[in-house]
DNA sequence: ATTAAACCTATCTTGTCAATAGGTAAATAG
DNA sequence: CTATTTACCTATTGACAAGATAGGTTTAAT
């Protein structure tokens, strides 16, 4: 299951991707237009921020924006990227301690080309599509 | 993710489909041959037993055995069960409430397809295929 | 009667999600 | 120079689920 983290992040990036580029945005906007409260939205576009897929700037007429133009983002690597992972079971994580049964393991050939599916799927998406299906966004 | 519930009932299935169909396995049995705490996976089988893809005996020779032939269980099935749901996203519960953003949501329509993806991807799967993919089970 | 097993109820620990609270630093406007 | 607006930072909370663990009860075979 996608977190709300992950499913916001993306709904804040296609919103900004609807904006007017160059253009800065206030954290109060996206979040009353998203209906995503305010302090919780902060944690998650800070890490945007941090990973550089967003540009935040500061005092009277700051807020946020993109970094690159709607069609250079993927929605895998913004899922990637708040939720802190894609891979779908424990073992596939980057980090992952490798597993002591890999070998005699059936089912992980099944999870390997399950991840590279919903890789692929992710990642062939781009923030100038999603921008395109409608107007305001959710989940 | 899939968590462990989901990883362990499918590891489980994969191991009775691999023993003499018929034949009653305990539990202590399974729990050995899978490195799975006994306890825990007590209440793994207990949910397969309720939803019948399992049978369970008690008593002296008693055990757990399939219902089925492997080759008439999907993945899709099993993990749908132990995990509660396979949808990725809280909207797409079976039973969640409408979002009362559905009309103008911009992801909603990636989400479902991503949705069908996944499950058509588990259904297609059938344990007599898992089974045959290794002698042992992980993750 | 004894034993082997499933079944049942309850409890525990740990961690994460989702959110909240309150402050600090930087940029602009007047 | 002061006030305002904004992002940025640290810490805490409450709810919930994951992942187990403990101990007892019932059923079936020997």
């Amino acid at each position: 299951m996608i977190s709300t983290k992950g499913r916001y992040a993306l709904r804040v990036m296609v919103d900004l991707a609807s904006q007017d580029a160059g253009h800065f945005v206030p954290l109060d906007e996206i979040a009353e237009r998203q209906g995503i409260s305010k302090k919780y939205l902060e944690i998650i576009l800070k890490t945007l921020v941090e990973k550089k897929l967003l540009k935040g700037m500061r005092g009277k007429g700051g807020g946020y924006r993109l970094t690159r133009r709607p069609e250079e983002y993927t929605a895998g690597e913004i899922l990637e990227l708040a939720e802190g992972t894609l891979a779908s079971v424990a073992c596939l994580r980057a980090g992952a301690e490798p597993c002591e049964r890999r070998e005699r393991c059936s089912t992980l050939p099944m999870w390997e080309r399950f991840d590279r599916m919903v890789h692929d799927f992710f990642y062939g998406i781009t923030l100038a599509e999603l921008a395109a299906e409608g107007t305001d966004a959710v989940p």
